[in-house]
DNA sequence: AAATGACATGTCAAGACGTACATGTCTCAG
DNA sequence: CTGAGACATGTACGTCTTGACATGTCATTT
């Protein structure tokens, strides 16, 4: 049911289309919950017959402009503060970091070194978002979000530059 | 495809029976890979059938302990070192740390101490994890990694304490 | 001797998700 | 004025994943 108050939430913070919701999903959420458009947009039209959105203008190309409702509103905050979470992860970089202890040091410095070079892209991706968070419409509300992920990058980068260090003795 | 070489993985480290996989999937597993016996089940069949692993003893109550063979362990480096690794995510916990702006500053905060009291109980297991490491059988290859995931939640616990801190003024 | 509960393996149906297919619109370069 | 490429929305099929159902074993307690 994630994928459901993934969408709610970014309509709450701004209406957008299906299109647009898709890039966000690649660029904002890409580390925390990942979904293409062929999920997207069946998802809006289910949470349009809930009630839960609606199409608040229509615009070039066919775009439709979907915003949450005062029922979404209520039904996403119902999901973030009364409903458990489920802690379980699907992270296919957490499961290569969990077995790379299995290969031998070559391979694993190979590993190491690729996991080091997408950290440091992903790094400086943030450190833009960051620097460009002055200029936002509603500024200063999700910049602790992205400190939190600059300083879980910089123990990884950091954790992986000691790994590539200690085995290349 | 990921869960195919997670079994394989676990069963590189050590021969086991699935019920010890589930287990596993359960207590080490749980940040990075989660899976139900009811997959893992059929895995272990379908990988049997690919010759990746074989059952290697019987035991008690029916249970089959399995082991990878050479083709399996020639796979499993195979996909960690020349598969490009998916980096998407899927983590309901990021997501809810991502829209919890939206929430009022009450909502807020009893959410970060929901998160805050979970995490500390995740630090505490991985402290005694990091503590009954010197007797395992075969010891300090994993270290680095638990080392890591004690790292990564130490930064979320700070984190979280500081904005408890903060929306309380 | 029977009940309880942990151990252990399996299947099935429904829902979530990804890949590929399909269609149409608008802008801009050439 | 035409072709390329970004914009924009949608569907179909197959695979992955979950939750529920189903079955049986072994050790301990009563």
């Amino acid at each position: 049911m994630s994928l459901r108050y993934a969408v709610l939430g970014l309509l709450a913070r701004r209406p957008s289309t299906g299109y647009e919701l898709t890039q966000t999903f690649d660029r904002s959420l890409r580390s925390s919950w990942h979904a293409r458009h062929s999920q997207i947009y069946p998802e809006l039209a289910k949470l349009e017959a809930a009630a839960l959105v609606e199409v608040v203008g229509l615009g070039a190309r066919r775009s439709k402009t979907y915003a949450v409702t005062a029922a979404g509103r209520a039904e996403l905050r119902r999901w973030l503060v009364e409903v458990e979470p489920d802690r379980s992860q699907r992270s296919e970089s957490g499961l290569r970091l969990f077995l790379t202890p299995l290969l031998d040091p070559d391979d694993r410095q190979a590993t190491y070194e690729r996991d080091l070079a997408h950290v440091e892209l992903e790094l400086a991706a943030l450190g833009e978002v960051q620097a460009g968070m002055q200029n936002a419409p509603e500024p200063e509300a999700f910049a602790p979000q992205v400190e939190l992920g600059i300083r879980m990058n910089t123990v990884l980068r950091d954790w992986l530059r000691e790994q590539i260090k200690a085995s290349a003795t």
